[in-house]
DNA sequence: TTGTTACGTTACGGTCAGGATCGTAAAAGA
DNA sequence: TCTTTTACGATCCTGACCGTAACGTAACAA
C-alpha cells in the first residue's frame, strides 16, 4: 500500500517497464530540497514550485511521483524518521524516558516540528493522507512505544492490567499538545516527570528503579 | 487588546463615531454563517465569499470587520464557548473529570472539533493569530482547569508541591493528541482514568472522593 | 527502428484571499 | 438643511498557488 492504484507511482515502482526510466536521481534531489524548504518556510510557505527550482527539476517531473504536495511531504518526512534511541535493556523507566526525549528531539529540531501544524490540517480534509501519515510516521513510533510498555509488564515492572495505548497517549499527548497548542515550550523535566506519572498509578513495587521519592527532581541522570 | 491597531475594527467598537455606524445585526448573521458553514466544510473548506453570500452580506462588509479568515473564525468560535459545568464544590476528581468531559465535546460536539487542524496550521504561520486563540480560547479554560487543581491543593486533595501546569498538559494533551493525530475516538473512560493516573501521583488521602475502587485496580494513592 | 515513457518548457484553468473602485445609503455635526 | 464621514453592495482585480495539458526531445526496451 502507499503505492500503486493511483496515476503517479511511486519513486522506486515505475509504472511500466517500457519505456524511458525515471531518474532515480531526482527522487532524492526532490526529496532533499522538500526537507530543506520544509525546515525553512514550514509547511504551509512550502510551493512545489520552489521545491522544482531548488531541485534543479521541473515541477510536472515532481507531479510525475507524487499526486498532491502533501504526500510528497510526508514521505519527505519518512526520510527523517530514523530511531535514535535503543530500548530493551534498561528497565521501562529509562526506555519510555528516552523515547520521550526522543520524540520531542524529532519534534524541535528536525523539520518535522514545522511541518506537523500544516500536516495536520490537509489530514483532516484529506482520509487518504491521514491513513498515510497514521502509517508511516505515527505507526513505527506508537510500536515502539507499546513494545516498551509491553516489556515493562512482562518484566512485572508495570502491573498486568496496564492499559497499554492509554500509557502512551498520557506520555505523548502532552508533547503534541504543547507544540501543536499551547506553543510553550517543553519543560526539560517533562521525561521524568510524565514517567513518574504513570509509574506513580501503574507501576509495582518491582519497577521501582528508583524511590517515588520527592516530586521536585531526583538525582537520577537520564544516560 | 484584539481591537485597535487595526484596519478593520472589531464589531462593538466602530472606528470613528462620525459617519454611518456598522450594522450590528451584521456582525451576526456573519458569525452565524460561519458557525454554520465551518461545521459543514470545516476550517480548509471555508471560504470568505460563501460566508457572505450565506449571511446575505457583500464581502467587503466581513473584510471590513476582520482582517483575515483565520480572525473570522476564532472569533466565531469564541461565540461557541461558553463554560456549560459548574465546578468547585465537588472535590478535585469531580471537577477534573467535568473538564475534561466538556472538553471532549466540545471538540467533538461543536464545530471547534472540524475547525482546530485548519487553525493549528494557520496559527504556525501567524504569530498574532495564535496569540489571540491562545487569549480568547485556550486561556479562559487553562485557567479554569487550574483554579480546579489549585482549589484541590488548598483542600489538601492534592499535594502541596503539585505542578499544576503538568497536572493541565497531562490531562488535556491526550485529548488533542487524539483529535489532531492518532483520529481515535476518546474513550469513554477517559475522563475518569486520566484522573485516577493524576491522583495517584498526586493526590492524597483527603482527597479520595471515592475508593480507588478498582476500576481496574490501585488501592492506594501514593504518599 | 518503433513504441513507450521521462524530461523540460511553457502555458493554462481554477480557486481563493484580500484589496480597490464607485455609486449610494445612513448617520453625526454645523 | 447641508456637509462630512463612514457603511454598504456590486464589481473588478491582483497575486498566489495547485495541479494539468501540450509539445518537442531524450532515453530506454523490444
Amino acid at each position: 500500500m502507499t503505492e500503486q492504484a493511483r496515476g503517479p507511482r511511486r519513486p522506486g515502482g515505475h509504472g511500466s517497464d517500457r519505456g524511458r526510466p525515471r531518474d532515480p536521481e531526482m527522487d532524492r534531489m526532490i526529496l532533499d530540497a522538500t526537507i530543506a524548504l520544509l525546515a525553512e518556510v514550514g509547511y504551509v510557505g512550502l510551493t512545489v514550485a520552489e521545491v522544482a527550482r531548488r531541485a534543479g527539476v521541473s515541477k510536472p517531473a515532481v507531479y510525475r511521483r507524487w499526486a498532491q504536495k502533501s504526500q510528497l511531504v510526508v514521505e519527505a518526512m519518512v526520510t527523517q524518521m530514523r530511531p535514535d534511541v535503543a530500548t530493551g535493556d534498561r528497565g521501562v523507566a529509562e526506555d519510555l524516558r528516552a523515547l520521550i526525549g526522543e520524540l520531542i528531539d524529532l519534534l524541535s529540531r528536525t523539520p518535522l516540528g514545522r511541518v506537523l501544524p500544516g500536516l495536520v490540517a490537509e489530514m483532516a480534509a484529506d482520509p487518504a493522507l491521514a491513513a498515510s501519515y497514521r502509517e508511516l510516521i505515527i505507526g513505527p513510533n506508537q510500536r515502539r512505544w507499546r513494545a516498551a510498555v509491553d516489556r515493562g509488564i512482562a518484566r512485572g515492572e508495570l502491573s498486568a492490567d496496564t492499559d497499554v495505548d492509554a500509557v502512551v497517549n498520557a506520555l505523548a499527548g502532552p508533547v503534541y499538545f504543547g507544540v501543536l497548542i499551547t506553543g510553550e515550550p517543553i519543560s526539560a523535566d517533562y521525561p521524568r516527570t510524565a514517567v513518574d506519572l504513570v509509574l506513580a498509578r501503574y507501576g509495582t513495587q518491582d519497577g521501582q528503579d528508583r524511590p517515588p521519592s520527592s516530586p521536585t527532581h531526583t538525582e537520577e541522570v537520564r544516560e
